[in-house]
DNA sequence: CTATCGTCCTCTACATTGTAGAATTCCAGC
DNA sequence: GCTGGAATTCTACAATGTAGAGGACGATAG
């Protein structure tokens, strides 16, 4: 069965997260993460959300964090595994089988009503 | 604030029966949409989970079904309405927003470790 | 030195989605 | 009328998504 692991796929807010960390780079922390969410998705978030996701994602060994001090409480940076990547890099290429030959155009005729 | 209309994003699961009921058009029933996201996905589903979807996707109005005599037991056949369309539509448009001026290259590089 | 302010994180709780499989219904043909 | 395959319905539970109150930390004004 040649490299096919077996993926949980990554839910909806868990990829926006994980895309959120690996933009981010060095300035993914918590309520920066939060921002970056929220501008890409244009909706507002609880930072509870957040965390909870990013704990998640910890603990499933897709991220990896370390506290480092700043002037004010310290900050929880947040970095992609290996695994992580490769969960993100195989969440793409699901959604590209997905989608591969469905007829845009039509869709958006559709969706006119 | 334009346009921006207050849909709840779709889930995965959610995306893939619809994108699956898109794509088997005439032929979209329970059993055949199964089919249809095992193919893609390349892992097993059961047949409850399916239904459960479907029926909550009818639920929102995203899609619509009604029944067919073929030989059997009759067939439940779902389509896509304008606003299962549009909230497909416009999920694609949200996670383009997500990936745009992502590195894919570094994240194949860090998916190897 | 301590009150208070802004920043950031932790915790708890609950709603929505995801997933499974047993039970049931329906025709067809024997 | 029984049996078998095809299809759907039902019930239950796990995982993810979402919210917001509360607590810890350091800076700095008084």
């Amino acid at each position: 069965m040649s490299g096919d692991s077996d993926w949980a796929p990554l839910g909806v807010f868990e990829e926006q997260t994980l895309v959120a960390v690996l933009r981010t780079r060095d300035e993914a922390y918590g309520m920066h993460v939060r921002r970056e969410i929220e501008r890409v998705t244009g909706r507002e978030l609880a930072i509870g959300a957040v965390y909870a996701t990013l704990d998640r994602l910890e603990a499933k060994g897709l991220l990896q964090s370390r506290r480092v001090a700043s002037g004010g409480p310290s900050r929880r940076l947040f970095q992609l595994t290996a695994s992580g990547a490769g969960a993100l890099h195989e969440t793409r290429a699901m959604r590209e089988r997905l989608w591969q030959g469905v007829d845009l155009a039509r869709l958006l005729t559709m969706a006119r009503g």
